[in-house]
DNA sequence: CGGGACGTTGACGGTCGTCAAAATTAGTGG
DNA sequence: CCACTAATTTTGACGACCGTCAACGTCCCG
């Protein structure tokens, strides 16, 4: 079996700058615990006691939401380096669930200890504070992809995410193996799975991309850029109140 | 002007429990920033930076993620005792926009130092980490909103939610007055305003609310939740792996 | 009182969900 | 390792839902 580790250790996750040699190592050895998760096993469920958050060393994870009638919202899709499990703080209990998606590692840290730490060490807590706050900044934007934009789009925004996400951590931007499956996929994206694949096969006989099953071709980065953004015409500016007629930078 | 208080204060707000009275008191003295904000006036810009966060003490607020394109994506909508601005804690930037539905004041707090204190009150440490948690669940849930319901379900989804609210803050739990118009509305509920008109309009036709501009009656609760309820059915139950066919509880 | 913002309704078409079937792959047990 | 079954992916046909465009009525505010 082959596990590409996440360059990322504990020390860089939560302490980027200002922290002393003798510090980190501290922290490393106080919460260097690891935990394999086998494909298709759940590292936590929704309704578990909350007492872990978890860093991905290597693998991926789906996180879902379920409702009481038993439907299942995917959220996202977790990879090294990000970090599991923050939706437990609010009631001490996971509102969600998190799913292997292939033979993945992670360190488990006790919420309750690494607060504790942050007491003493201002940067951690500074950085916790910064994971969640990013947390919801990503929602907004998924909430934008699903408000607001078509099926192509979506399917576009995915891919160039997915790409993205996968150069950051050293592999190749332009081909790669997805782990999850179509209808995985579309519940993320809020579309069916059946209109996923027709989009996948459109984009494929444009020669934007290839998909051979779970194996991805990206031929034409730009174009697939241009069909997220040529999405918003001029008429959508309406919404705005003139005093507030700021763009966002970025 | 006939401003209603939220009844909630500082204290109430980051505070449960465990706190002697003295601390509390050296908490409110310290924080009471109060800042009123006229109807249509913003409170924070998409590309601000980040210093304060925000308690409602009253009114009504929009938050909206702005595109690149100048496209508005509603995200939510903020009343009485609810915090605005934790999205520039991740960049030190606010990454979206804060405008007052109606004259409306809050608290500000200026964030370094609330993170300063919390270094020596651990309740108010867990207190911040839980409301930011709590954002990320209740994205989830739109999530769901979003990814998998009808317009019909959304519209009742909304005015579930929002009869809820209301009631929670002292107000009338079947009759209220909307802040928003329906283009706003129909932005948090990814829909066009048209849709939402039209479905307002049937479910007045059905008998199940009242409508007229901005008032909103509601006459049949039941009827409202059966429709949220309905839209899953025992079909959607595929997407499950069967060691995690695990049902949230509540 | 007039103009602009807002809300409502109708007609029409496009997008996407539903249902069905077939092809291919993955998983399982002998 | 092979055979068999379940799961996944793809494609087609069809219709429902909802977005678009347009027109009109109403409300609000200067």
């Amino acid at each position: 079996m082959n596990i590409q580790y996440a360059s990322s250790s504990l020390s860089e996750l939560f302490l980027q700058a200002g922290l002393s040699e003798s510090e980190i190592k501290h922290i490393n050895t106080v919460f260097h615990v690891t935990r394999k998760i086998k494909r298709g096993d759940y590292l936590f469920n929704s309704g578990d006691k909350f007492k872990d958050i978890f860093t991905i060393r290597a693998g991926l994870f789906k996180t879902s939401f379920l409702s009481s009638n038993g439907y299942e919202q995917v959220t996202g899709f977790g990879m090294g380096g990000e970090i599991l499990g923050l939706d437990g703080i609010a009631t001490s209990h996971h509102s969600c669930i998190a799913i292997a998606l292939e033979d993945s590692e992670v360190y488990a840290i006790d919420f309750n200890t690494l607060l504790d730490l942050s007491l003493q060490i201002k940067n951690l807590q500074r950085n916790i504070t910064r994971r969640l706050s990013s947390e919801i900044v990503r929602h907004h934007k998924e909430l934008m992809v699903l408000g607001s934009m078509l099926a192509d789009e979506r399917v576009a925004v995915f891919l160039l995410d997915l790409s993205t996400r996968l150069h950051a951590r050293g592999y190749s931007k332009s081909e790669f193996i997805l782990k999850m499956n179509r209808e995985e996929i579309a519940s993320l994206l809020g579309m069916k799975h059946e209109t996923l694949t027709r989009t996948l096969s459109k984009f494929t006989s444009e020669g934007i991309i290839d998909v051979q099953l779970r194996t991805v071709k990206i031929f034409n980065f730009n174009k697939l850029r241009s069909i997220v953004k040529e999405h918003v015409k001029p008429e959508n500016l309406n919404l705005m109140r003139e005093r507030t007629m700021v763009v966002m930078q970025n």
